[in-house]
DNA sequence: GCGTACCCGTGACATTTGTCCTGCCGCACT
DNA sequence: AGTGCGGCAGGACAAATGTCACGGGTACGC
């Protein structure tokens, strides 16, 4: 019997999933999450064999909690779930001891074989984004360049990013103005697309 | 037996609802669909008694379709499954002549219950979006301003969505500030968020 | 007919944004 | 000891953005 636990926000896709999972003769979801900071606490309740995660969580980024996890439970396996195949968010799945990394696009019967396969100790992964993972290079944004983009998302103006990351209006322009350059666009809001596509954020 | 149009984008989450659905004893999908344009061919086809469908799909968006399926073919009902809440949307949506409007976030038990509800002749909709949407008012926006925003969203520059619109730059400036003043915001990314987030877009 | 709302445009203006150059500091690597 | 990189900041400048005041045109309702 695999044991997994189940991280998703949203609760229709969430109890859907369960439901399907718990189907399966050799399946059974032993806990369900809706926010990133319940994972962990969570998967040392329940102690599952797997742990599927969203990345798109609201408190806490499922990457974030799968590396935390790996350590204090290595035993449990993470498989990341997540709607967009960023190349960014595939290699830090990796680098955080992810075994597999699933987009929500690929039809439903691949989940539960997904799953096999990781129990087995095989990794899954699409191939096409890992070629676009290692096409892409890894991140070349800095911290605070990756803090100001982030500040900028939602048409922040300098002053209000400069405020809340406690810096001069002159850094933060440099710090977009970087980001920009490394990004190939011309202005903020490109330069935020295309991080985001990029998972760089 | 209920026969059931399914139009979703995310493939796991169309397969995962269509073996739910599928195993309610009284229900049967007939169709499923990825695209907004294959709803209404698909919908005259198999003449489905209750069409669920998502709003943020490729091609054509769910409103869209919803209104050209209750003219031709005014047997079938319409359910709007979405992710956000939307004012607009649902205002949109009820103007379109669906029977209901369901977020993405409730619990999967919700949904049959709700697709029975429609069958037997009730409205479905959130008390609390409902009452979001009254209080809401109707689109302040025109159609021109609506396209303004809509072109801005990837961070494209006035002369871009001039060329776009084929307007002058000077027309397009009027029209984001005309925007960004009935939105009550400071700059058109603010704007576009606000609009978004009212389902004005 | 008149008012109103929308469409489209121009010109002028202040503000914001993006770029470039300069400088200082600390840290790591060689 | 020197080099490079990142964090941080200031100044100067051109370009883009947002605002305002002003036109003209069409359509619709009263």
């Amino acid at each position: 019997m695999i044991r997994v636990l189940l991280a998703e926000d949203q609760g229709m896709m969430r109890g859907a999933l369960a439901l399907l999972l718990d189907l399966e003769d050799d399946m059974e979801v032993v806990a369900q999450v809706a926010a990133g900071d319940e994972i962990v606490p969570a998967a040392l309740e329940h102690t599952p064999d797997i742990a599927l995660l969203d990345i798109e969580l609201p408190g806490r980024s499922g990457l974030d909690a799968a590396a935390e996890l790996r350590q204090k439970l290595p035993g449990c396996a993470v498989l990341i779930l997540t709607t967009f195949g960023r190349p960014g968010h595939l290699r830090r799945a990796m680098e955080a001891g992810a075994s597999g990394f699933l987009v929500k696009d690929r039809p439903v019967e691949e989940l539960a074989v997904s799953i096999r396969r990781v129990r087995d100790g095989e990794r899954v992964i699409d191939p096409a984004l890992a070629a676009a993972a290692l096409s892409a290079g890894p991140n070349p944004l800095t911290q605070r360049e990756r803090e100001a983009l982030n500040a900028a998302v939602d048409g922040a103006t300098v002053a209000d990013i400069a405020d809340r990351l406690s810096l001069s209006r002159a850094t933060v322009r440099n710090y977009l103005s970087s980001a920009i350059g490394k990004t190939g666009t011309r202005n903020r809001m490109e330069a935020v697309r295309e991080a985001r596509r990029n998972g760089w954020l």
